[in-house]
DNA sequence: GCTATATACTTGACTTATCAAGCATATAGC
DNA sequence: GCTATATGCTTGATAAGTCAAGTATATAGC
């Protein structure tokens, strides 16, 4: 493949994601979440009821420090999630669902899962399988 | 592949992308542009010298109108771009890309080609080519 | 134990996008 | 031709993120 093709590939692959994000965030809405609030939530469900500090919730959506701050404030205020305080170390502020956070998170999840299958449902098992190829990329 | 699984992959897709547009970000800083620009450019390379409308080049891009209006007025003033006006629809306002912007067009994509090769370049020929036929969902 | 450095955040200033509203021009129906 | 509506674009207010700098706590080296 030529390195204009493979460009080509990845500028398509961008466009995919601008869009797919948007139109999640607007199916999102209704649940009151926002489509990172829902990775957050994603991130939490998937330890819980263990707690996790923000730093790694922070790396694990590719978001910074700051933008972690911002974004579990009012999802605390709005009772998503609980703030706890690990007692080995006074830095960490860890976060876990709520049980309304988890009420919310398995609703949301039924109208992400959808979207998914609308988005991804048209493309062949072979492309599926490449594709996964690529979350892979994403550890390195 | 399960709804879970389909989702996940979805999920991963999201963080490749978003790691991937930071990535080239940072490579582009040194060309002066970021990578929305950079799109813009490669849209308006396309087709040149032919003039495009703000318009077609928001929707190519997955940007709103305003968000067009407000990524290439810097652009003009750093003479990457030129505008022009459609004599047959006096709403219109059209760009090009200028001497200055083909040229800084040629290096960047260099650079661009290099990040998706580093990026991309992990995965084997037929994940590719299986891939690229997803360029065509993009439309729909 | 004290100092130096590293880590886990938070905050202020800024960037880049969005949406809603507005203005100018074009097109269609009467 | 006139009015109604649609299209192309701009602008103000706002949202969501970034980076740089600051604070508090932890760890390491002496």
């Amino acid at each position: 493949m030529t390195p204009t093709n493979l460009m080509k590939l990845a500028l398509d692959q961008q466009l995919m994601a601008s869009l797919f994000s948007r139109k999640l965030d607007n199916n999102l809405s209704v649940h009151g979440i926002s489509f990172t609030e829902f990775q957050i939530m994603d991130q939490l469900a998937k330890v819980h009821p263990q707690a996790t500090s923000r730093i790694l919730l922070a790396q694990s959506i590719a978001l910074s420090a700051s933008g972690i701050t911002r974004l579990l404030a009012p999802m605390e205020k709005n009772n998503l999630i609980d703030k706890t305080s690990n007692p080995r170390d006074a830095r960490q502020s860890l976060v876990v669902l709520s049980e309304t956070g988890l009420e919310v998170y398995g609703q949301a999840r039924t109208t992400v899962e959808f979207c998914c299958e609308e988005a991804y449902g048209l493309l062949s098992r072979e492309q599926l399988v490449s594709l996964s190829g690529i979350g892979q990329l994403v550890k390195v």
